[in-house]
DNA sequence: TTCATACATGTCAATACTTACATGTTTGTC
DNA sequence: GACAAACATGTAAGTATTGACATGTATGAA
C-alpha cells in the first residue's frame, strides 16, 4: 500500500466515515493534491481491516441498507503519525501532458501553437477562479482554529499553483507571438 | 496505450533512438514534466513496432553488441501529428504527498509543522537552483532555433513552478509560526 | 590488464489505478 | 405514486508503473 492507505487513515482519525463518505472527501477535499475513486477506496479500506489499522460498525440506513462505519484503531493512529511525520527524501516528478506536447511544439506551426496554449490557458483561468471562489470562504487567515487553517493553506497552494500555470502560459503566448 | 507512446514518437521524429537513448532522454531532458523507466519503454517499444508505427535496425556496436535503433514510420507520425494538436479537454489532478500531509497537519505540534515545511523548501530550493543553472546555457530566448525555444518554454515552467512552491511555503512558515 | 562506468536489452512479479460492470436502497419532489 | 438524484457497496478486467531480477559488451583510465 502506498499513500492512500494514509489518506484514508487521516480522514478518519476526524471523524468515523463510510466508503461511501471517504470517497466524497476525495471529490470534494483532497482534489487539488489526491485523487482516488471509490472502486480502489473499497479494496483498500478491506486491507486497512485487515492490517488492524481500522475497524467498522454496520448501521442501518432506513429499513434495510447496511453501512459500514469505519473508524481508526489506535494501531492506525500509530501508523499514520510515523508517516505525517516523515520527512520528504525527494521531490515527486509530476507529469503533465501539455509540458510535454510544448516540448515539441517546434513540430507545430505558429498559429498551432497559439490555439494550443491559448486554449489551455482559458483551462487554467477557470480552475483558477474556481478555487478563488472557494477561498471566498475565509474572510481572514482562520488561525484560531487548527483544521480550518491546514484547508485554508492548503487552498492557497492550489491558488498559487494555478496562477503560476496562467502566468507561465501568458509568457509562453507573448514569447511565441513574436 | 496512454501518453508514453507520445512521447517516444516524438522523440524518434528528431532522431533516430535506441531503448538506451530514449531511457536516456527521459532521464536528462524529460524528467521535469514525464518519466518512465527502461523496464516500460522496452515493452512499449515492442508494441509500436508491432503496431507499425515504428520500425528498427539493428546496428553492431563493436565486436558483437546488437543495438536496435528505432525510427518514426510514415504511420507513426501521423499518429504522432495528430495527438499533439488535441487540445486538453480537462486538467490533470496531480499527487502531491507533502499537500496531503499538510492537509493533515492541524495533528502535528507547531514545531514539527515548522520541521517537516523547512524541510520541503530546503528540498525545492534545490530543485529550483538545478533549474536556473540549466537556464543559464541560454544568454537569451533563443527564437532563432525552434527546438531550442521549446526547450527554453517548457524549462522556465519548471523555474516558475518551483518559485511558486517556494514561495508557498514560505507563506505557510509565516503563517503557522505565528 | 584490470577495473569501473557506461552502454545495451530484456523479463517478471507486484502494485497502483481506471473503467466498466453490477446491484440495490433512500430521500425528496412533483 | 412515480421518478430522479443521491446514497451505498462491491467486483473484474485491463492498463500503467515500479522495482527487482538477469545478462552481457564496450570504452577509457589507472
Amino acid at each position: 500500500m502506498g499513500t492512500l492507505e494514509y489518506a484514508l487513515l487521516g480522514l478518519l482519525k476526524r471523524e468515523k466515515l463510510t466508503g461511501y463518505d471517504l470517497t466524497k472527501r476525495f471529490e470534494n477535499n483532497l482534489v487539488e493534491f489526491w485523487h482516488a475513486k471509490h472502486s480502489q477506496i473499497y479494496p483498500e479500506l478491506k486491507q486497512l481491516t485487515e492490517a488492524g489499522y481500522v475497524v467498522y460498525d454496520i448501521e442501518i440506513s432506513g429499513n434495510v441498507l447496511e453501512k459500514k462505519v469505519y473508524s481508526i484503531t489506535p494501531k492506525g493512529e500509530e501508523h499514520f503519525n510515523n508517516w505525517i511525520r516523515q520527512n520528504t527524501i525527494e521531490l515527486p516528478s509530476f507529469k503533465d501532458e501539455f509540458k510535454l506536447k510544448m516540448f515539441f511544439s517546434d513540430l507545430l506551426t505558429k498559429e498551432e501553437q497559439i490555439g494550443l496554449v491559448t486554449n489551455e490557458l482559458n483551462l487554467h483561468q477557470k480552475k483558477l477562479k474556481h478555487l478563488k471562489d472557494n477561498a471566498k470562504n475565509y474572510a481572514e487567515v482562520p488561525t484560531y482554529d487548527k483544521e480550518a487553517l491546514a484547508n485554508y493553506l492548503v487552498l492557497q497552494g492550489g491558488i498559487k499553483r494555478e496562477e503560476m500555470y496562467c502566468s507561465w502560459l501568458k509568457e509562453v503566448l507573448t514569447i511565441i507571438d513574436k
